[in-house]
DNA sequence: CAGTGGTCTAGACCACGTG
DNA sequence: ACGTGGTCTAGACCACTGC
């Protein structure tokens, strides 16, 4: 076991990438921690892939090198590099629009923009274009749980932003999220005000941070007074409380956000197979 | 356009299902009307698998042919048998075992059996077994909403069931549940309340509908008088109520469903991307 | 050992988008 | 006309399962 190149019947490929602003080669650790180890041809580009989008070699939106290139690039072939954006392109991680190329995918597109938004009029078709406000945005010392869901160290330092989601101006969904701070230097509440358009593609363009999924565990709260107030309901009042991880390349946490949502004219859909 | 055989290169294949008990051809009805047109091969063999699975021809947990098989019955190549199979996999409709062989998804799995229940426990991994507890079951005519739902007609015949889960005795979700009369024939209270296990896998036994997929609304509610009761929580308690439509192959809704689940002890856990 | 799915390759041709 | 991804094929070999 633990022969990660599967013993090429060809030229040795160990250290095949050379275009790039040299790399490590690509066989993984193996000889490491009693590990499992083994991955095909295939996962190993696709992690090669990931690396390359990590360190922004290309940035969202625009395209990586065509399936030939990248199959000369990392001496396979071309069926290897297809399979590998293959299921880049099943994660979102990756758009490909034939004839054109295959592209980094970004949250400034309408199409991404409400995967992440889950919640839909009772009425009508795709949701309404909604009005953000800032309520808040300071540099504070993270707490316990949410420096666990980070996977940083309580205390060490963190962005809370709290923002209010209103569709038609009926305020709906009151947000409070969390950053890791080191991730997110220059975030002010004033360039957070100045920016129009969703906060993920905010995140992407100006600090380089791209939020690929995210996990989410719902429940159904009272509303507490405070809360009610913003969201104008009665105090407890049935709201839908939303916590959510978020995770870039790598399954790296850098967001914890909880949302209370107003359920009364929308709802939250979701598909399960 | 309009060529959905894309001019095979060899022999014609226009009618190469002969292993069977004698299906239409491959070739979608094209001329008919102004629609789309032109499908992939390997799509279209994937339409005639799930024309398969629909009628019956290989049963849930049973293993379907060895993809040669598959290959030469329809006179493809193996690649594109395998694409066809890899999206079904893709979809959870077949599991792939390798060396073993490819077999028709079932509900009586632990595996499978968890993918419709997103309920999780806030503490402790794994959902505990639940308790089951049938409340009501009988045949109605369907009400005009649960009717387009199941795309039947109104006053077409139903069956409505009310049941309760409970974790630890802990009285959690109350479901109400309405299928469509003609799938559910011989469905009655009694059987029902003889059938451990999960609803899905003893609809699958015994009627012949596998549930494939569902999709779901999640809202915040106050909890009715006589719901508040049943599940043991002070009237107006906030509650998470879950309307889903399960589908059978080819899209086709087999079941409406409401519940209403307590969300002080569990969570309703879903993945966005 | 035989049979299954899993990986990898090489090459041909098709469909799409853009000059 | 060209380059991109999309489809299809044929064949080799690997990994897993069970006899």
């Amino acid at each position: 076991m633990v022969n990660p190149l599967p013993a090429p019947p060809r030229e040795s490929r160990a250290s095949a990438d050379t275009a790039e602003g040299g790399a490590s080669g690509r066989a993984p650790a193996a000889a490491a921690s009693g590990g499992a180890a083994f991955s095909p041809l295939y996962r190993q580009i696709k992690d090669l892939l990931l690396q390359s989008l990590e360190r922004g070699e290309w940035k969202p939106g625009e395209a990586i090198p065509s399936e030939l290139e990248l199959a000369a690039r990392f001496q396979v072939s071309q069926g290897t590099v297809r399979k590998a954006i293959d299921e880049l392109a099943a994660d979102n991680v990756l758009l490909r629009r034939q004839g054109k190329g295959t592209f980094v995918a970004t949250h400034h597109e309408a199409k991404v923009r409400y995967r992440f938004l889950r919640l839909a009029p009772d009425e009508g078709g795709e949701p309404a274009p909604a009005e953000s406000r800032i309520l808040e945005c300071r540099r504070v010392r993270a707490p316990q749980d949410v420096a666990r869901s980070l996977e940083i160290r309580p205390g060490d330092s963190a962005v809370l932003i709290r923002r209010l989601l209103s569709f038609g101006g009926v305020p709906t969904v009151l947000d409070e999220i969390w950053l890791p701070g080191v991730l997110f230097r220059g975030l002010t509440q004033e360039r957070l005000m100045r920016n129009q358009g969703p906060l993920y593609a905010f995140f992407e363009t100006g600090f380089g941070v791209s939020m690929i999924r995210a996990d989410e565990k719902l429940r159904a709260v009272p509303a507490a007074a405070d809360v009610a107030e913003i969201l104008q309901v009665a105090t407890g009042a049935p709201l839908m409380q939303v916590d959510r991880v978020s995770y870039t390349y790598g399954e790296r946490p850098v967001e914890v956000r909880r949302g209370l949502y107003r359920t009364d004219r929308h709802h939250y859909r979701t598909r399960v197979n």
